[in-house]
DNA sequence: GCCGTTTTCGGCCCGACTGTTTTCAGTCG
């Protein structure tokens, strides 16, 4: 599929448009043609071969031709001619906050100004105000900027946002100021990192709402502070903002700040559509001007004649033509989750026994686990001898005869190991119950051969599930060179099942591969991963991920009990 | 550049903020 490839390059030409300062709607047409392509499941080699490019949403003739060429010659002249005229370095000028495109070109024209470091020696130099529209502020402003930029914090992974979120909210209700709260943003909508985070309230006294938010034990800095907004900086350099609302607007406010922007666009279009606009203060009827208010952002959709679209999709991906056609996807819960497919003990590198484990579980209202320790390769992860792993499924077996209403199941992390063989023998392999296996080693390796690897594990029968498929671990380490595309067709012709890694920093598969897999019918199984009994509670985080790759029920293995968890026949 | 039960031309999401302006353009979320 080259659907992300055409997707890139429609997403390329409408950056350098910006940069040239083009018509604003021919910039948004290209952004939008790119995001459509991109979350469309069917290939895009296909559509254009049955001449069908102009049926997607916003792609229209001049688009359509520009696909078409790109796909046939692997170039487009519009694309490379337009990269000669933009020079490289004016991107980044562009992340400089306060710096648009109109002020790129004019500074650009003026100043012949191209890069970062050019826009700060002139603004030290005092030539900024001196041009026209700039002054002094301006030009500090730009500095500050340029400063506040070299030090931009990356994004904060979910796993590390949402209980500082918990822990905010919990302690501004406790003030006794707060009425309604919630956060939204990329928070709300669980997108695997988030950048500020954004929580609304309503409430009796804003003054002493916003008093006791700049006053919280987590604030480090105080950014701004005024009757209805204010910004803080947290222990963890983590910016948050708290927002108080009239209770009138509060669901229409939610829905805005929830976002995503892209989101956000294509639903104010469709209420303009239906005559009216749609503001984070109200719903107004365009023709007589009467305003609609509502209780809860599910309101919105409602009033607009749309079903209730959850946060975990509101990214312009296809849900709004879904809730328009009412095939909204019924996204699975936590509460259908009935089990955890990758748990490790103190008999690998976990630190609590199996008995332990199996305690915890239980206790979150599960009805089996699957213990899944390492194979003998990782010998950092005091990998279990095939001796060992006999000895834990017999452990296992008597541990069984002592629980009721609660299963263990015997399992491995197996490794697959630099030549594609497995770590052990498919007389081990058969004994278990859940074999899951996984790439520790080489990852180093080219495409062909990591994919290999993954196809090799997935076409030995006793494989059930391959672990944290792509091996990316956020803001640490990219994913291996793995030809997802054909994973998913091997995973797709072999009935493997694909994990969805539910440890914060892995998040793998991701919220995007997910719904690919499930667009082939792969199936998927979430895992913590858990290295002792709090990380059993981490599967919410792998939840948050099947939500947002659109998987229902039927999708998750976890939703499966006990008894009716069958993996290849 | 796209698109059409108001339109094949004239729209295209909305409101706040900022700094530079005396009425608004640019930028942001």
């Amino acid at each position: 599929m080259r659907n992300a490839e055409v997707a890139g390059v429609l997403y390329n030409i409408s950056e350098l448009l910006e940069i040239k300062g083009e018509n604003t709607f021919k910039i948004r047409a290209y952004a939008k043609a790119a995001r459509a392509i991109e979350g469309t499941t069917e290939d895009i080699e296909k559509i254009a071969l049955e001449k069908r490019l102009k049926d997607i949403p916003g792609v229209g003739e001049s688009i359509a031709m520009k696909i078409g060429e790109y796909l046939a010659t692997g170039r487009l002249q519009y694309y490379e001619e337009l990269k000669k005229q933009v020079p490289e370095e004016l991107h980044e000028l562009l992340q400089i906050p306060g710096v648009g495109p109109k002020t790129l070109q004019y500074l650009n024209k003026e100043l012949g100004i191209k890069s970062v470091e050019e826009l700060e020696r002139a603004a030290k130099e005092h030539r900024l105000r001196r041009l026209v529209h700039f002054g002094e502020t301006k030009e500090e402003n730009i500095l500050k900027a340029i400063e506040r930029y070299r030090q931009r914090s990356t994004r904060i992974p979910l796993g590390i946002a949402l209980p500082l979120v918990k822990e905010i909210v919990e302690a501004l209700k406790k003030s006794g100021f707060i009425e309604k709260i919630e956060p939204a943003g990329s928070l709300r909508r669980r997108k695997e990192t988030v950048g500020d985070i954004d929580i609304l309230a309503t409430s009796n006294d804003a003054h002493a709402a916003i008093e006791a938010f700049v006053h919280l034990p987590v604030v480090k800095d105080v950014i701004g502070k005024g009757s209805t907004k204010a910004t803080i900086v947290t222990r963890e350099a983590i910016q948050v903002d708290l927002r108080i609302m009239e209770s009138k607007s509060f669901g229409t406010s939610l829905q805005y700040f929830t976002g995503s922007k892209e989101h956000n666009i294509k639903l104010r279009d469709l209420a303009r559509q239906k005559g009216f606009k749609l503001s984070e203060y109200d719903l107004e009827e365009i023709s007589t001007g009467r305003k609609v208010y509502c209780e809860s952002d599910d309101g919105v959709y409602r009033k607009l004649g749309l079903l209730p679209i959850p946060p975990e999709i509101r990214e312009d991906a296809g849900e709004i033509e879904a809730a328009i056609s009412g095939k909204l996807p019924q996204l699975v819960e936590y509460k259908d989750i009935k089990g955890d497919f990758h748990v490790h003990t103190d008999w690998s590198e976990g630190s609590n026994t199996l008995v332990e484990m199996a305690t915890a579980a239980q206790k979150l209202g599960y009805e089996y686990i699957a213990v899944t320790d390492h194979s003998k390769a990782l010998g950092v992860a005091h990998g279990l001898s095939e001796e060992r792993m006999l000895a834990q499924i017999e452990e296992i077996h008597k541990l069984n005869d002592t629980l009721s209403d609660f299963h263990v199941f015997t399992g491995v992390e197996v490794d697959i190991k630099a030549d594609a063989s497995l770590d052990f023998p498919d007389s081990i392999l058969k004994q278990c119950d859940v074999v899951v296996a996984a790439l520790h080693t080489g990852q180093k390796q080219a495409r062909r051969e990591i994919t290999g690897r993954l196809i090799t594990a997935m076409e030995n029968e006793n494989v059930d599930i391959i672990a944290h498929p792509t091996g990316r671990i956020i803001g640490e380490r990219e994913a291996y060179d793995v030809d997802i595309d054909a994973m998913l067709d091997a995973a797709a012709g072999t009935g493997t099942v694909l994990e969805i890694n539910a440890y914060p920093n892995r998040l793998d598969l991701s919220d995007v591969n997910s719904r690919k897999a499930k667009s082939r019918g792969v199936k998927i199984a979430i895992g913590t991963d858990a290295h002792n009994t709090g990380h059993l509670g981490l599967m919410e985080f792998g939840v948050d991920v099947a939500r947002r790759g659109w998987l229902e029920k039927e999708d998750v293995m976890n939703t499966r009990s006990a008894k009716e968890v069958r993996f290849k026949d």
